[in-house]
DNA sequence: TGTACATCAGTGAACGCGCGTTCACTGATGTAC
DNA sequence: TGTACATCAGTGAACGCGCGTTCACTGATGTAC
C-alpha cells in the first residue's frame, strides 16, 4: 500500500521493462519466422533465459499474442492520430497508413491478415479499432469535396448504413460520409494487403503509384 | 509401357482417388483449425490410416500444402474463366469472385491472406495467377465504357504500366485497361480480404452492399 | 492357365524435436518494526 | 540501524504431447513368360 497509483516502485519498473523485452524479441520472431511460429521457449532462449520464466509476465501464450495484437491496432490508431492532428486530409492519413504497414508488414497482418480460427479479439481492441475508423470519418467529412454521385445501388447502400451505423457510436456522419469512409478504408486495404503478400512482384510496376492514384480518386468522390 | 499414356491403370485411379480424399481432408482441417494447425499425422489419423502412410502420396508436408494452393488457384482461375465465358462483363465476374471466396474462407486466405515467410510460391502458381488476370484484362477492355479521368498521377501510372507491363504479357492492352483492371482487382481484394477477416462485424451494414457499390464504381469510369 | 517375379500400398516401431506448461526450489530484493 | 519476514524473479527438472520423418517389414496387386 506503500506505493501510490502514480509512483512506480523500481519493481514494477524492472517488471514493465521485461515485459517491453520479451515483446521485442516476440516481433522479431515474427517477422523472421511468421506469427505461427511464435514460441515462448525461442524467444526465453534468444534472452537468455530459461522458458518457464516467461510465465512471470505472460499468463500464457495467447496472452501475449493477444498483447502484440492490441499493441499493433494501438500502434496504427496512434499513427492514424498523429497524421490528422498534422493534416486532416485523406491523403495524408493515406500515405500514414502505407508508411505503418510497410515498415512491419508482419505487424501489419497480425491485425488484417488471415484470422486464426476460433480466435476471439478482446472488446479492448474493436474499441482501438473503432477509435481508427473515427479518426477515418473526421477526415472524410472535413474534405468539402462533391458526394458519391447518386445511384440506386449506392441509395441502398447510404439508408443502411443511415439505419445501423453502430460503429460511428457518438460520431454521427452523413450516410454520404460513411460511405466515403468505407470505400476509402477498403480500398487502401485492397491494395496494402495484396501488395504485402507480394501479389504485385513481377508486375513491374510500383505499387505506391497504384495506392497514390486510389487516393486521388477517393479525393473526387 | 504396356500402359499407354491416355488410358489409366486401375492402380493409377486409385492413387489419384487417395490423393484427392488426402486433399479433402486437408481442407477440411484449414477450415476448422487453420492452415499453420495443418497435420499430416492428424489427416492420417481422420483416415483411418497409419501416419507415414501418406508419404505415397506426398513427399512430405509442403508438397501437400504447395498442391493445396495450386489447386485454389486453379479453383479461382476456372471460377473466373466459367464467369467470363457466361457473361463477359466485370459484374458478373466480380460475383463470381466474391461467391467463390466466401464460399471457402480459408481458401480465400491460403492464396491471398498473410504468406508465410520464405515460403516460395512454385512457377506453376504464377502462372495461372496470369491467367487470371488476362481474364480480368479482357473484361475490364470489354466494357466499352469512359476512359479513366486523366489525372497527373494516372498518367504517370500508365506511362508505368506502358513501359512494363510483363504480366499482360501476350495480351497486349491500353494502359487504360491495365490501369482498371488493376483497380478493379484491388478494390475488390479490399472489401472481400475485409470481410472474410471479420473487420465488419459489428459495424453493422451488409458488405454485398459495399462490394456491389465499388463494382458499379468501376463499371462508370 | 499357371507360375515366378516385381511393384507398390500400408503398417508399426522408432527417432529426435520443440512445444506449452507445472512444480518445488533458490536467492535476491523490498517491507515492517 | 538492524533484524525478521514477505514478496517475487528466475531456475532446472519433469510432464505429456503431437509433430515430421525414416525404416524394415508384410501382404496384396499387377506383369512377364
Amino acid at each position: 500500500m506503500a506505493a501510490s497509483a502514480e509512483t512506480e516502485t523500481p519493481r514494477q519498473r524492472y517488471r514493465t521493462q521485461v515485459q517491453n523485452e520479451i515483446k521485442k524479441h516476440a516481433w522479431e520472431q515474427i517477422a523472421t519466422e511468421g506469427t505461427s511460429a511464435l514460441s515462448l521457449n525461442a524467444i526465453a532462449k534468444r534472452m537468455g533465459m530459461s522458458g518457464p520464466a516467461l510465465y512471470r509476465y505472460f499468463a500464457n501464450r495467447d496472452e501475449l499474442i493477444t498483447e502484440l495484437i492490441r499493441d499493433a491496432y494501438q500502434s496504427l490508431a496512434d499513427t492514424i492520430h498523429a497524421a490528422a492532428v498534422d493534416a486532416a486530409d485523406i491523403r495524408s492519413l493515406a500515405q500514414a497508413m502505407r508508411t505503418w504497414a510497410l515498415d512491419d508488414p508482419q505487424r501489419y497482418l497480425l491485425i488484417y491478415g488471415t484470422p486464426v480460427p476460433g480466435y476471439r479479439a478482446p472488446e479492448d481492441t474493436t474499441r482501438i479499432a473503432m477509435e481508427i475508423m473515427a479518426a477515418l470519418l473526421d477526415a472524410a467529412g472535413a474534405e468539402g469535396l462533391g458526394a458519391m454521385p447518386p445511384s440506386p445501388l449506392q441509395g441502398r447502400l447510404q439508408a443502411h448504413l443511415a439505419d445501423h451505423r453502430g460503429w460511428a457510436g457518438a460520431h454521427p456522419a452523413k450516410p454520404a460520409t460513411l460511405h466515403r469512409a468505407l470505400v476509402f478504408w477498403t480500398r487502401l486495404h485492397g491494395v496494402l494487403s495484396l501488395e504485402v503478400a507480394g501479389h504485385f512482384s513481377g508486375m513491374g510496376f510500383d505499387p505506391a503509384e497504384l495506392y497514390a492514384a486510389e487516393v486521388e480518386a477517393v479525393t473526387g468522390l
